[in-house]
DNA sequence: CATGAATGAGCTTTCATTCAT
DNA sequence: CATGAATGAAAGCTCATTCAT
């Protein structure tokens, strides 16, 4: 569908260059035509912004959605709950701007409230395993509201600082995401010093700007 | 000063409504001045953007820096930068938006370079720390580089979901990003269970967006 | 085209008044449009001063090439050449304005290489045919450079003052001009007085400013 | 004086870049004190620009008003006017914009007629000396008013092409720039030819834009 | 005399968008 | 579906000038 390559080039400059740096113009040139033609599949820029934020979120809660009802260890949920978070952000082409979070604020009220419930689906389901968790006495007693925050916010940020090389691929990444942070919650007091032996490799992954 | 006023009323804006959404027209009227005056103290908007970025880098760099040669209690001084990290951040008015990460793409070469090499600074000192919890066997063997860059991350996006109230203060905020923190690179195993008792409280202070 | 008829309308306008008190939004309302619409046809306010001059060069330029490679009567070619440029210059509604001394300073390099180096043309032709006047003995021997430069002098600044009137139109005043020159630099030396008997005739097409 | 010395180097950056392209600022900047300043010795940019051509005007005036009622050779008067003229024109710093063209359409009613007065009290003694040359019967009939303007443009236009040089002095040109009208002008038909022997010498001088 | 602060009007240009074809 | 032409609004910025000190 035409519409959906609109939204691939769209996404790959979004995410380049931020919202508000891509014109229609831009857009019109990277998917090969005229801006005003943009207006037979979308209303407006805005929606181009929403549609392709929709499409990924969709992609993250989907993978994920099984977890709200479905019993299970706490543990294994946490660990693919983070690794297909990682991956779904860092899948996408390079980045480097904070996009979603600029969104929000650009999004009009209904669009920004599907965004919104959308991520919060997500960060419920993060809540519901983290208590589940707790439950299971695998993990410390913990407000799961600021846990599955603190934790969010290491995944999102990824984008603004990581890249894949040799020696530091996203799954590692995710990995120690989670062994990050399931260090910090974890019950059982078995040393995971182990789990730390990464010095030197991982950092080769670390960029910000 | 007046250019610290207007630096004042600029910080307000930006972090509301994000840089492209705050015109001169919007500086000058919240300053109370006419957009040309504002000339008379920047050149361009990008410099107040800048000059803004780097008081504030500025503050949190000066707070920690001595950490950089000075041998200490590397656990205390992990918590000092997390807490002093944070009040940094949050003791600003109110906010939302990604400005920090937005603006890099923003500032120019020159005026990127100087605000990077502040966060840059930040970092090294920082992993500085974290390997010296190392060396004094109170940190696991990590990579700094990357456990650095998650704690940043964590403390940075704070901005964007808490909002201090009675039960959850900035300072109890620090306290638990630290123990969360802590928990995943403390090398003795001593349970910090307890730690973890806010269950509800914490949460009051999250409302994203 | 449409090009064409802003060209047209912005030439009379930038004659009329210079480059420098002449806005976007007189040009739009000269060609009956708003401002943003020029910027469909012309990248920049330059660009349609740029495209304004090159296109009067080229017309000049075109009715004198033939001068550079052929042979012929020098005289008469000097005749043409001087002829051709006053109605060039004259031929345009009205004017007064230094334009094109002015535009030199006002274009960028790349542009005004263009038109200098169409001027160049222009001299070089014009020098030429001062040469081959010389080789044929019509022409007293004389730096053409100089000479060139004076006669191109004479008509250029036609603009400044002439103004056609019944007893002095365009074509006598090339006539004269040209009188004036070949007087000059002739080589025989048959009396040339009758030629200046215009007497209070042409005076009245001078009108300053 | 103070004013003077604004006026130096007012005179020297008009010029140079033509007074649209010289703002208070750089005025101010080349005196040596802020914008402000300059209002209290001039009333507005524009009195500046007036001031400084009447200055220049009146220089060449005062050489040659003589020549209005004084008898004498009509020859040696047309000699002197051209060198002065010349001299007056070349003798400042460096240049290369229409200025004074571009000035009249910018000067204030008032101020322009003022300024075209002098111009036209220069014209006025141009052509009287011109009639005086045809009563001595040493020039031809001709309108001096077409006259007298063709041999002002010649020397007008020096400042956008002449640049002194080595075997190119000012007062060569001057003399050459005499010669070719009277040359154009000159009753008695002795050969002039000699006059012209200057080939490739005079070019030096001549670097356009 | 000199200045820092302030201003109102103006500039060229960009933008997302509309519409007739 | 696609486009060229057109637009209203707004952007950042510069300008000559004023004025109190």
């Amino acid at each position: 569908m035409r519409k959906k390559k609109i939204l691939a080039s769209a996404r790959k400059l979004f995410w380049q260059k931020g919202y508000h740096s891509v014109g229609m113009r831009d857009l019109a040139r990277a998917y090969g035509c005229q801006p005003a033609n943009l207006y037979n599949y979308f209303e407006t820029k805005e929606a181009i912004l929403f549609e392709m934020l929709r499409e990924e979120m969709e992609r993250i809660i989907q993978s994920i959605e099984r977890f709200e009802e479905e019993d299970g260890d706490a543990v294994e949920q946490l660990r693919f709950i983070i690794a297909s978070h990682v991956k779904a952000i860092l899948s996408r082409p390079r980045s480097g701007k904070a996009l979603f979070d600029v969104a929000l604020g650009i999004l009009s009220r209904r669009n920004r409230n599907v965004i919104v419930s959308m991520r919060d689906t997500y960060e419920r389901i993060l809540r519901k395993v983290l208590r589940r968790g707790q439950e299971q006495k695998v993990f410390l007693t913990c407000d799961e509201k600021l846990v599955g925050v603190l934790i969010a916010s290491m995944v999102t940020r990824t984008k603004m600082w990581f890249h894949p090389q040799k020696g530091a691929t996203v799954d590692e990444l995710a990995d120690l995401i989670f062994r990050f942070a399931l260090g910090a919650i974890q019950a059982d007091e078995t040393p995971h010093d182990a789990l730390w032996r990464t010095k030197g490799r991982m950092g080769k992954g670390i960029k910000p700007i």
